[in-house]
DNA sequence: TGTACATCAGTGAACGCGCGTTCACTGATGTAC
DNA sequence: TGTACATCAGTGAACGCGCGTTCACTGATGTAC
């Protein structure tokens, strides 16, 4: 194949990058470099030319994800003109949807990733970044009688628990019983 | 060492078991025969003589870290005579407490085990394990007012993110939080 | 603007290692007489 | 009750495979003149 431009090979890595952020959030961070190269449409020996290890890119895609989450939330605001209250059962709707719960790689970083940050050591990059994601969630979803911790864990929970209980009835009500929940006027 | 007694060897399939319903949740379903077996005092090549494969030994994991379960929460009733509103209490208290966290070898398995079974196919015996285990808990926990399905979803997202978090002082919020909102008389 | 050459992103084979699983072997246990 | 032998739980080496990582090689790109 021979050399390519700078900004082919920038193209290259964020599309890395990108794929992991997607693949890592489906399928945990134990996805191969091989399969995660080849899905970006390279071959596995280039990888050490981008990245010093695949902890690094372990480390990268995560921020990747929150930022994409951060950038989501802004978004979210945005569209209901800053009406937090708004905003906020817009997210909730969205966030405890069977779409939601069928499509990790698009989808919450603090739920899909929630269980390789809980195992893979206390070290890292990756876990720092995890943990500012999530309180930035949590400040997120405050509203002005309480801090957001507790929304979070609810929604959070809920959908990891209708994740491992998919394919049963009990997956679905869990939604819809957290949603009622959530977005009951109190 | 030549062969052993059926009773030594029913024993010691038990505490295969045993060890690796506890390893499962510390480390997730990845734990290998070779380190299952090391644990259990055993050497890996035996580990085909009393299981079919890694996982049937998942399936019988799961369903015994369950059996524990229910037996630990029907304990708590016991304890408190039958009021089921103290034994939840007593029970919230200490899911929620930072000795839970930091030991998930002996604590929940609808939270250890989450992201495994969230992953690994809509195969097998283990999720329907899974599945049914959390029903019971969601059960467990109902009050007059409502099903315990939310309560449950707060609990597990609380200690799954207060372990995901561990080190950073957000860890240790989430539980004080999430202990506060869940025991607060209302 | 055109030529000569050093650079280096990407390739594909190879490395050591650990995985789940298989297998020939051992020898105390369980059984048949 | 004692003896002879088949059974089979456990051992440890080996299997094919996929992992993260390394490396010699390629040849278009970027640069120096």
């Amino acid at each position: 194949m021979g050399r390519v431009s700078q900004a082919q090979a920038r193209d290259n890595r964020r599309r890395v990058v990108e794929t992991a952020s997607r693949l890592f959030r489906e399928q945990g961070t134990h996805v191969s470099v091989a399969d995660l190269m080849k899905a970006s449409g390279l071959t596995h020996g280039g990888f050490y030319k981008q990245f010093t290890s695949k902890e690094a890119l372990v480390d990268e895609a995560t921020a990747h994800a929150f930022a994409e989450l951060a950038r989501h939330h802004k978004d979210g605001l945005d569209q209901y003109a800053g009406q937090r209250d708004a905003a906020q059962r817009a997210l909730i709707d969205a966030y405890l949807s069977t779409e939601h719960r069928d499509s990790a790689a698009d989808g919450c970083p603090a739920a899909a990733l929630a269980g390789d940050m809980a195992r893979d050591g206390a070290d890292g990059e990756a876990r720092r970044v995890y943990t500012q994601g999530v309180g930035d969630f949590a400040d997120w979803l405050a509203t002005e009688d309480q801090d957001g911790i507790t929304r979070l864990c609810t929604m959070l929970g809920a959908l990891i628990l209708s994740r491992a209980t998919k394919g049963s009835p009990l997956s679905e009500k869990i939604l819809t019983t957290a949603r009622e929940a959530l977005t009951a006027t109190n």
